[in-house]
DNA sequence: TGCCCCCTGCAG
DNA sequence: CTGCAGGGGGCA
């Protein structure tokens, strides 16, 4: 499910309420969801919480835990504080753990992160946390579209690699930009105004530079919206996201182009869903 | 580079 | 029932 920004977003929940903690118990209700030995676990105090991509990272003393959430993966914390009145404020998925919960993390001061992925596409691996070991499974990954030295240029040469694809289709590929997703590559062709048929090799140097900005603003929209919520996505608190009412052509197949008016269109490329609108959006 | 696979659930 | 869903690894 999450893309950049839902990671990103649950990264920021997460930051908020586990630093500190120490982790007293973990149990695996599925035990493939989880790589590595848990026990080495026990007692290990929460350091930082970092992501990188689609990647979450959790830092341990001596250990780092790193998470995939895939399509349906959720992390969720619950605390004192999501309870009002006794009752839990967590309505938009139920008391947990449940049916698809895969682990959970007990810390000593009684609260709990769960873990739950309908779908067990998702992953938590336990790794020693020498920099060298992290840079080297992290370090295929391309660069951060929102960090500064993403420059067009990089997009441009990174995209290019793929001349014959196109464009929508390679701002998947993880190697060339990390962290975009199927939601946000029709996003970004829809703010660069460019069909995401396009061949990578035909665009024009000011289509690339409108797509790195359009890249910017999709991913950095849906951060500021906390996410999107198509099916599974909360955020650490168990909130659903609501970028999705502000986006202007994924999932709105059918419907009017919110700058033209003219009917948003799905098609599939590579199997994918794909939105675009044919009249805002040119070869 | 393209296909199959990992899973479960829901809409048509 | 079929096809589709925020992802990506392994294989030819």
């Amino acid at each position: 499910m999450p893309e950049l920004p839902e990671v990103e977003t649950i990264y920021l929940g997460l930051q908020k309420r586990i630093i500190g903690l120490e982790i007293k118990n973990i149990k695996l209700l599925q035990p493939k969801s989880f790589i590595g030995d848990s026990k080495l676990l026990k007692g290990k105090k929460v350091l930082k919480v970092w992501r990188r991509a689609k990647i979450l990272g959790i830092d341990l003393d001596g250990l780092t835990l790193l998470i995939h959430l895939k399509m349906s993966g959720q992390l969720v914390f619950q605390g004192k504080e999501n309870f009002v009145g006794g009752h839990p404020t967590l309505d938009m998925i139920g008391p947990m753990p449940h049916k698809h919960t895969r682990v959970v993390f007990e810390f000593n001061n009684g609260s709990h992160l769960y873990f739950n992925d309908l779908r067990r596409f998702g992953w938590i691996k336990v790794i020693g946390n020498s920099k060298l070991k992290i840079e080297k499974l992290l370090g295929n990954l391309g660069p951060e579209p929102l960090e500064k030295d993403f420059t067009w240029q990089i997009l441009r040469t990174n995209l290019l690699r793929h001349r014959n694809m196109p464009v929508k289709v390679v701002l998947l590929d993880q190697k060339v930009v990390s962290g975009i997703g199927n939601i946000y590559a029709s996003e970004a062709c829809f703010n660069a105004k460019l069909d995401p048929r396009k061949k990578v090799g035909n665009l024009t140097d000011g289509q690339f530079k409108k797509l790195h900005k359009g890249i910017i603003k999709a991913l950095s929209d849906g951060i500021r919206y906390g996410g999107s919520t198509r099916a599974h996505f909360v955020d650490a608190e168990g909130q659903k996201g609501y970028f999705l009412d502000y986006a202007f052509v994924y999932g709105r197949d059918k419907k009017p182009c919110k700058k033209c008016g003219s009917l948003i269109e799905k098609i599939q490329l590579v199997g994918r869903g794909t939105y675009w609108c044919k009249s805002c959006q040119k070869k």
